[in-house]
DNA sequence: AAAAAAC
């Protein structure tokens, strides 16, 4: 997540400078980022030591701060990490961590989460975090501690959604662990190319394993992966791997599996967004498997927007115009405060968007699932390279996507549900909304409107995040989209 | 509808 850091340090210092009102996790985003200016912003955990006089379940909540609240099962003391020495970290992971991520101390997730995570027992931990607040490196950081290095054997296994957010993660490993010599494979689908049959591979002996379920699970069933000596297990995006038809299986198959190996091992679920009921649904499931109790930290859901992200809608009269809105004001202005990403609901229409603004003499790359991996692959390059300025993408990238110089989101569609289309998916929008303003940094969204069921999706989307989405309007005015990106703090 | 995956 922080790589590339030194490439951006001149658009987000300046940004961090103009921030004024009162930030709440934006101040943790910072301490990642910029850590010679983290010492102002001490966050203050004593508060969250866990009260082990209480048996049963206690609620910590910081007095300061009450966006995170940490809930421990049993009678296990934790307390939060000031320090990474506190950690009891290996020398090598240490030093991964100040010279290569460039941190000076746990950020407020990490302080919380990590003596949760590496404490004995090692409970099953259900971890909500805003977006771009830095879970990758929570959980990265646990899987690197948990191993132990002089063991040949996979040890620590990510699941992760996409193959492209599988790659990113493995980027933070490598990079967090870059001085351990702790070894990392991929498990995701392969170009044709260079793909060699799982069959005819030896066994693996990667320590770390990070992927998608559906290659996972393929090495699990030719017994290539062995799952004996698995230490932790990692749910990226967890509410969407546990909770969606399509990837339940999978994930609960490779969980069985584990469990079946190793029960002793650990289970970590991370996520920006766990829906009440989906959250009561995902932990039966691995209190189910695992037979034991879990830690558990949370976000109120008011208090999950960014506040460093300014929303608008614009109401377009028909469809052309959300083209028009696109082509004459979000790519004029989009270029001159950093890089735009468009979400669309299908694949035909990123390749109907594409063709319009490609034949308008417009540079734009298109991404969505269809596609050869290594089209794919080429087009996330270009654009984190920052060879490309806006991408329009389906929900393949809505989420945990990283690219820090993304300031501006743009709705074409709005998310809803694929079997109730006048119900909106708030987490899909809460994700796309989160691919701008990465760790505090500001960002606008726009929500193109063109019709009623678009208005009622949106007034719905406000009333359920309590949050009021300013208009742009008309919509073919130039100076209001400077107004909004004035206001958004990106001009 | 989209995401993963497939021999």
């Amino acid at each position: 997540m922080a790589d590339n850091e030194s490439a951006t340090a001149s658009t987000t210092d300046q940004e961090a400078s103009k921030s004024t009102e009162t930030k709440r996790w934006a101040d943790v985003a910072e301490e990642e980022q910029d850590v010679a200016e983290a010492s102002s912003t001490e966050p203050k955990l004593d508060s969250l030591a866990i009260d082990d006089s209480r048996l049963g379940h206690s609620t910590l909540t910081d007095p300061d701060d009450s966006s995170i609240e940490a809930v421990t099962s049993g009678d296990t003391p934790y307390t939060s990490a000031k320090r990474f020495e506190d950690l009891n970290l290996s020398p090598e992971l240490l030093k991964g961590l100040y010279v290569e991520m460039k941190f000076e101390k746990p950020s407020k997730i990490q302080a919380i989460s990590l003596p949760m995570i590496l404490t004995p027992p090692n409970k099953n931990l259900i971890a909500q975090a805003h977006n771009g607040s830095g879970k990758t490196t929570c959980f990265v950081l646990g899987m690197l501690s948990r191993v132990d290095p002089k063991l040949t054997a996979p040890q620590a296994l990510c699941i992760c959604p996409t193959r492209e957010l599988a790659i990113q993660n493995m980027e933070v490993l490598l990079k967090m662990g870059k001085f351990t010599g702790i070894t990392s494979e991929l498990a995701i689908p392969a170009d044709p190319a260079n793909y060699i049959p799982i069959q005819k591979r030896p066994p693996i002996t990667a320590q770390v394993i990070i992927g998608t379920p559906g290659t996972i699970c393929k090495w699990m069933l030719a017994k290539k992966l062995g799952m004996s000596q698995m230490k932790i297990l990692v749910f990226d995006e967890a509410d969407h791997m546990l909770a969606e038809s399509g990837f339940r299986d999978d994930s609960v198959k490779i969980m069985k599996a584990i469990a079946k190996a190793n029960f002793s091992c650990q289970v970590l679920l991370f996520s920006a967004t766990f829906d009440d009921a989906v959250k009561a649904f995902v932990s039966k499931i691995v209190e189910e498997i695992f037979v034991r109790d879990y830690n558990q930290m949370f976000v109120k859901k008011e208090e999950l927007s960014l506040e460093s992200v300014k929303q608008y809608k614009v109401h377009c009269p028909d469809e052309l115009s959300k083209i028009m809105v696109i082509k004459d004001r979000i790519l004029e202005l989009g270029e001159k405060v950093g890089q735009t990403i468009i979400f669309v609901r299908s694949r035909n229409s990123a390749a109907m968007l594409h063709k319009s603004l490609v034949s308008l003499g417009y540079e734009v790359t298109t991404i969505q699932g269809a596609l050869k991996q290594e089209d794919r692959d080429k087009i996330i390059k270009e654009f984190k390279e920052g060879l490309t300025q806006v991408l329009i993408s389906t929900d393949l990238l809505a989420r945990g996507f990283d690219q820090k110089q993304v300031n501006l989101v743009v709705n074409f569609d709005l998310p809803v549900r694929y079997d109730r289309p006048t119900e909106p998916d708030y987490e899909v929008y809460l994700h796309r909304v989160g691919r701008a303003g990465r760790f505090g940094r500001k960002g606008a969204v726009f929500n193109l409107l063109c019709d009623d069921r678009d208005d009622l999706i949106m007034g719905k989307i406000e009333k359920y995040f309590n949050a009021q989405i300013a208009e742009v309007a008309p919509w073919n005015s130039e100076k209001e989209f400077e107004v909004a990106l004035e206001n958004a703090g990106l001009l």
